[in-house]
DNA sequence: GAGATAGAATGAAACGTTTCACTTGGTTCA
DNA sequence: TGAACCAAGTGAAACGTTTCATTCTATCTC
């Protein structure tokens, strides 16, 4: 009833347990024959390394981790789901562990991983201070949406986003424009939004930049600055933010968009199914997740190797919450 | 630069390796003053025990398995989150697959779990038929909302769902309801439809029912049978289809509530963001994933104890896509 | 004071692999 | 003919733990 070892499977064909190992692993030097006459009986018997004993012996499980800040937002499945396909198509299986936003509970996920023995990490930060540094000093890891500069790096070209999303509201006839940004201790939130404020600076007017966590729910304050309704044209760093503002708006009575335009970021799925469905930037979830883990695993197959930095592009996605400035309570400046 | 293993340790506090593993486990007999040293001398060098090799040797690596069939799908994450923190506070880790909706994909999933040497696995089957039968043997599990007798179960009363969504809609007036099941072979979706079909034919008059996979997108055979107009309210088998026709209601110009009425199933996270927000029955996931871990661990602590099957309650939750049956086409009946 | 007893500590085997170093026997080649 | 070589296969150590069986020492009991 036992598991069938590799010692089980030496006797049964009348072999060492070396040459039945080699035999399995494709590895040592074996007869074609007695090779293909262990792996016969090692079919019949149904053997199945022991991947324990084998981690043990080489220091690989076979086993990534993935570490992201909330399972709840729903950017964070879509990534996950193609990490999970990727690393299956390398017979590898994936930890996945949710920080919950904060950074102890970073600590306590990665020794937690750490300690079951990855063979490599892909992790999206909290913030941007390499918090888990002396942890993380042997095992490979990939950094998503971070700039950890000791890490390999994937990232998406959010000063881009930023202006599309600014550019997009003022070729509307925006002129007053208001940016909800993500927390700014996050590069992703604060790049999207400079590159925004600097964009709406130097072609309109920026009305108000407010900062939010990445959340459906608006602080109080910030729906207050929402009624002022001194911007025409919200920015928001993300679209569970650009939702809660949408939703805020309209329990106002404030029509979206005959009243207020709002682009969002990273079309998420929920994007399309809003009302009206949320303008937005898509950044390549999938292609990023495969990114992350191919990345990993060239990282993994060469630990000291140059450190890699991939950014990929995104673009806007036109759907229905920005219109044209109506009855523009500013005046136009040219 | 390697990690300090027990030897180290043991010559470091001046014992043996034995009395080095028993302090740090806190088992075997050892002076008090003995272990408080070893446990200092443990804490200078930071000792931490190689997980793979107590795994190897024990059998146990400390990590469970969740196998569910989509991550897309806005139900399963939130499962996941719980089911990751609960994990977690026993100081477990979590393997998380997606099956894909694929029996073959849950095969090849479910033994590559295995391989890894899982403790445990809480599995969301696909399908009603136990098909992982021999592979499960020996590792213990639980099921979620599938009917599969020789494991643990959790599950919710979805008969008492169906007919919750059933009454709800009759007592809104409405007497031509139709169905848009989940997959037959699937018991939750099964269980859902037949109590909700049993509840209409008994108050009022089932005007059809479709089966549909769990998804926005509908089939078009769906579309044409919605269109026809025959049922003034509908029941659907999980949000995701309920907000799939929704959609495709109002873009065929189609009012809902004033002209057609909906209720879903499930209460994932989208339904309070649709417009209008979705009518629909509320499952407790967060209870749902403690209890599957909880009932986990004890079947993993003792793997020969009777089986368990748990049923959680679910709830109407009101919202705004259920409302009075208008100029009723079909001749009040009674 | 001798034997028994209990607590404290240790030695060493075992878990299932991988892999280095080695043997064996046959072939090649000068 | 024999040295050298090669391919094929083997033995055994090692990975870092856990835990059984054992030893040692000090104390207790009669």
């Amino acid at each position: 009833m036992r598991r069938t070892t590799l010692k089980d499977l030496a006797k049964a064909a009348g072999v060492s347990v070396a040459s039945a190992s080699y035999a399995v692993n494709g590895t040592g030097s074996l007869g074609e024959e007695t090779r293909a006459r262990i792996l016969r009986v090692a079919g019949e018997l149904d053997y199945k390394p022991n991947q324990m004993a084998k981690a043990m012996k080489t220091g690989q499980t076979g086993a990534i981790g993935l570490m992201v800040p909330d399972l709840t937002n729903p950017f964070f499945p879509s990534l996950a789901q193609t990490v999970i396909q990727t690393a299956r198509l390398s017979g590898l299986s994936v930890f996945i562990t949710d920080t919950e936003g904060s950074p102890e509970q970073e600590r306590r996920s990665a020794s937690q991983l750490i300690d079951h023995g990855i063979d490599g990490l892909i992790w999206f930060p909290i913030v941007d201070t390499d918090t888990l540094g002396p942890l993380l000093a042997n095992t490979p890891t990939v950094v998503l949406d971070r700039i950890l500069p000791s890490y390999d790096l994937i990232l998406a070209d959010y000063a881009l986003g930023g202006e599309l999303a600014a550019a997009h509201l003022i070729a509307a006839g925006h002129r007053e424009i208001g940016i909800i940004s993500g927390p700014l201790d996050a590069w992703s939130a604060r790049i999207r939004a400079e590159a925004a404020a600097r964009y709406v600076e130097a072609h309109a007017h920026l009305a108000w930049t407010v900062e939010s966590a990445f959340a459906i729910d608006l602080d109080p304050a910030i729906k207050a600055v929402l009624d002022e309704r001194r911007a025409t044209g919200v920015i928001a760093g993300a679209d569970l933010m650009a939702i809660g503002a949408i939703r805020h708006l309209q329990s106002q009575g404030v029509q979206v968009p005959a009243d207020v335009s709002v682009v969002g970021f990273d079309d998420i799925p929920w994007a399309q199914l809003t009302t009206p469905a949320l303008t937005t930037i898509e950044m390549p979830v999938e292609e990023m997740g495969v990114a992350a883990v191919e990345t990993l695993l060239r990282r993994i197959a060469n630990p000291k190797g140059s450190r890699r930095k991939i950014v990929f592009n995104v673009a806007l996605i036109t759907r229905s919450t920005v219109g044209p400035a109506a009855g523009a309570p500013f005046p136009e400046r040219s």
